[in-house]
DNA sequence: AAGCTAATAATAATAATTATCATTAAATAT
DNA sequence: ATATTTAATGATAATTATTATTATTAGCTT
């Protein structure tokens, strides 16, 4: 299982599912879905949950920014780094007995092969 | 419709359903998607694609950082402003190609009242 | 090998959203 | 004012991603 963690992208549960049953040929996508909880709670997967409907994993586990087409729905990384201090980093006081756990920063649009293969 | 722009919280298209149905008790649910689409294609309202699993509408069409509780799934505005210069601005090499549209901040965690209710 | 435990496969259930389509209402022309 | 065209709506079905259920299988332990 740890197998798959060895991805560049972020796949979904789907996409998973397809490339583990390449060797694992009897795996229902329930299994998937409940390993993948488990070693996201386990801190060595990181489950995004981004905009758009559908859930991804990534086996980058630190705080870093996405990219997301709102026409092809892929996920990409940017390459620079984000932490809390950016914009909150100052002032705290927002907190206000908030538990902060964790901060996602997404851009959206078009990425560069929707953006150039067409134009609606 | 737009009689409930002046929502100062973000409403799922459910509890916009609710509210409206208060008046027009015989607009279907549809109805409310699709006009919440319209309303959000022609900019007079903003389309929320946070993370979870629910879409959120905000009146509030100016980009801003949301706090999402994992726990009780509200989302709340937080007090202050984010642009994309606060981490690309710098150096935009990043962009790549890509068409770049919005820009959303989110952190996640426990809100006020959940952590104070409750531990786990 | 018998008995206990935990993981799995297959399937059903759920939840939010989107699509369909006959019906109603609105707009425009006659 | 009424017939005709057009668009919006309500009711319901379909879809999609995910979670829950449950009987079965597989892995240990003695």
């Amino acid at each position: 299982m740890q197998v798959l963690g060895e991805h560049i992208d972020h796949p979904s549960a789907d996409t998973i599912y397809e490339e583990v049953r390449k060797f694992l040929p009897r795996i229902s996508l329930g299994t998937v879905y409940r390993n993948l909880e488990i070693m996201s709670e386990s801190g060595s997967i990181l489950k995004l949950e981004t905009g758009g409907s559908i859930k991804r994993f990534d086996p980058n586990t630190h705080s870093h920014p996405h990219f997301r087409c709102v026409k092809c729905g892929s996920i990409e990384d940017l390459p620079f780094g984000i932490d809390s201090s950016m914009f909150a980093g100052t002032d705290e006081d927002w907190i206000k007995g908030r538990k902060v756990q964790s901060l996602h920063v997404e851009y959206t649009g078009l990425c560069a092969d929707c953006n150039g293969n067409t134009k609606s």
